[in-house]
RNA sequence: GGCCCUAUCGUCUAGUGGUAGGACGAUGCCCUCUCACGGCAUAAACAGGGGUCCGAUUCCCCUUGGGGCUACCA
């Protein structure tokens, strides 16, 4: 049998880490399998689905190359089809409605706890005679229930094995506020059934309602489906990464210059290892090695040193050319003007980045000269005339050879040479420093070649008035 | 409170009926003009108590800890 799955976020707010990590494990799955993976949108809560959610979900999903098979479906424009499901149960007296109101069902949920009752619907609109029901149907707002069935649902979880629900504890649940207005549990079910799902693959906090889907499943006479509830992501509190907060949304790591595998892979390790002891992993990588027989049960606190190395990692194992495109909306639009430049600048640090935001702070030095004190140029405690000695006779060194391959070979010997006779650090940290006007960079040959020989020459020449300058 | 899930280094995890391996992070050393990178090394865990067994981290039970759910949200 095909193997089908489905991501079924509900649009009340930006896409967050934990449905990242749900969607991605379907879509494993499915791809592992040769299945389809489904995307369906859950806005029946009307008051609290928003329409610029659903487009951040979506959107963000093609930008982590998640994407779905088949077209997207959404729940709002599906209503019909739950007016039909739901008129169903009612003839065939498996749901009733329900005329109570919050304040009375209040009241009761009260008394039974302080009774030491377990709190659940009593059923009293479960005997309400056909007329009686039509009658106050003209006049109060009515849900509607499910004559929920007492028995002892178990089910096979692919993760964690053999769980088991009382049924009898739920009562009878509302499954709709109205024939048009259907709730989580049903039109899940529904759905599900619509779009021949056969595997459940979500997070932990849908383990209590799987029973519920299940015996709404049976009433309808659906066929079963196989579940698999993933461990939460914790934060470092221990809490489930909760997406009623602002913090871990999606764009929130993307702005920060994540890249969309370094994200997959981390959220990926979050509760499920390779069998080999490799962690660094390509898309594809994932797919043939995933199984769902290896997600782990417990929840998995999620670690941001850890998305920064995988970030680092997926970084450095870009090409250069790759990184310059994903580099442009983090850099300053002057920047790309000298093309041949910002590529150098990119080829020195793509071994240095944790995420793409980094390379603005780190290179801002080559595309434009930072103001520094003359003190910073002198290697320890070198005398400023012998550094100008230095820095002069390599201006001069620079000046020959040929242009279009500067710092050509010859010339890198002769720099080189010239250090190992002068002493390194000598000669190597104040051109170094000449060159970046900071105390921390990358080497001077690399700031040579980036640079380019005129503004080495200019920027040594600055270094040399300075130096100058404190000498009287 | 009730129901359910869960338990290996700080974190993510591997693993087995014969006491634990990797990764991130941390620390130290090496490389080195600096910062990164890289290399090497060190510290660091089977929650506790009962069983079963010749022997349990591994199997069972209990306790404890952690988490989720307990909506006319999903």
């Amino acid at each position: 049998m095909e193997v089908r799955v489905r991501f079924a976020p509900s649009p009340t707010g930006f896409l967050h880490l934990g449905g990242v990590r749900t969607a991605l494990f379907n879509w494993l799955f499915a791809r592992h399998e040769g299945g389809t993976f489904l995307l369906r949108i859950e806005d029946t809560d009307k008051e609290r689905s928003e329409k610029r959610f659903e487009e951040d979900i979506v959107q963000n999903l093609e930008w982590l190359g998640v994407m779905p098979d088949e077209p997207i479906i959404r729940q709002s424009e599906r209503i019909d089809i739950y007016e039909k499901n739901l008129k169903k149960l009612i003839d065939e007296h498996k749901a009733y409605y329900c005329f109570c109101s919050s304040e009375e069902l209040e009241e009761e949920y009260r008394a039974q706890l302080s009774q030491g009752i377990i709190p659940k619907y009593s059923g009293k609109c479960k005997s309400l005679s056909a007329n009686e029901v039509s009658e106050k149907l003209k006049t109060s707002p009515a849900v509607i229930r499910f004559k929920m069935p007492e028995e002892i649902i178990s089910f096979n979880d692919m993760i964690r094995g053999k769980v088991e629900f009382d049924t009898k504890l739920f009562g009878d649940i509302i499954i709709a506020k109205g024939l048009r207005e259907p709730l989580y549990n049903f039109a899940v079910v529904v759905d599900d059934a619509e779009q021949r799902v056969t595997h459940v693959i979500r997070g932990e906090e849908h383990l209590s309602n799987t029973p519920k889907q299940m015996v709404l499943q049976e009433a309808f006479g659906f066929p079963s489906v196989t579940y698999a509830h993933l461990p939460l992501i914790l934060g470092a509190d221990k809490k489930k990464l909760s997406k009623r907060f602002l913090t871990n949304s999606l764009n929130d790591y993307k702005n920060q210059g994540y890249l969309p595998n370094a994200l997959l892979n981390f959220l990926v390790l979050l509760g499920w290892h390779p069998k080999e002891d490799r962690e660094v992993l390509t898309t594809l990588e994932m797919i043939s090695e995933f199984s769902i027989k290896r997600v782990q049960k417990a929840g998995a606190v999620f670690n941001p040193e850890k998305l920064d190395w995988l970030n680092f990692m997926h970084i450095r194992a870009m090409d250069v050319d790759e990184l310059v495109k994903n580099l442009i909306p983090f850099v300053p639009a002057e920047w790309k003007q000298n093309e041949k430049i910002f590529r150098r600048a990119v080829e020195i640090s793509k071994d240095r980045l944790k995420n793409l935001c980094d390379f603005q702070k780190d290179s801002s030095f080559i595309f434009m000269m930072p103001e520094y004190d003359a003190s910073i140029i002198p290697w320890k405690n070198t005398p400023a005339e012998r550094v100008i000695e230095h820095l002069t006779q390599v201006r001069s060194l620079l000046e020959k050879g040929d242009e279009a391959h500067f710092p050509d070979e010859t010339m890198k010997n002769d720099i080189l040479a010239f250090a190992e006779k002068q002493g390194r650090g000598d000669v190597l940290w104040p051109l170094r420093v000449a060159l970046s006007g900071k105390g921390n960079s990358p080497g001077p040959i690399e700031l040579l070649y980036v640079l380019g020989r005129k503004e080495s020459l200019e920027r040594i020449e600055i270094a040399l008035h300075k130096l100058g300058s404190m000498l009287q």
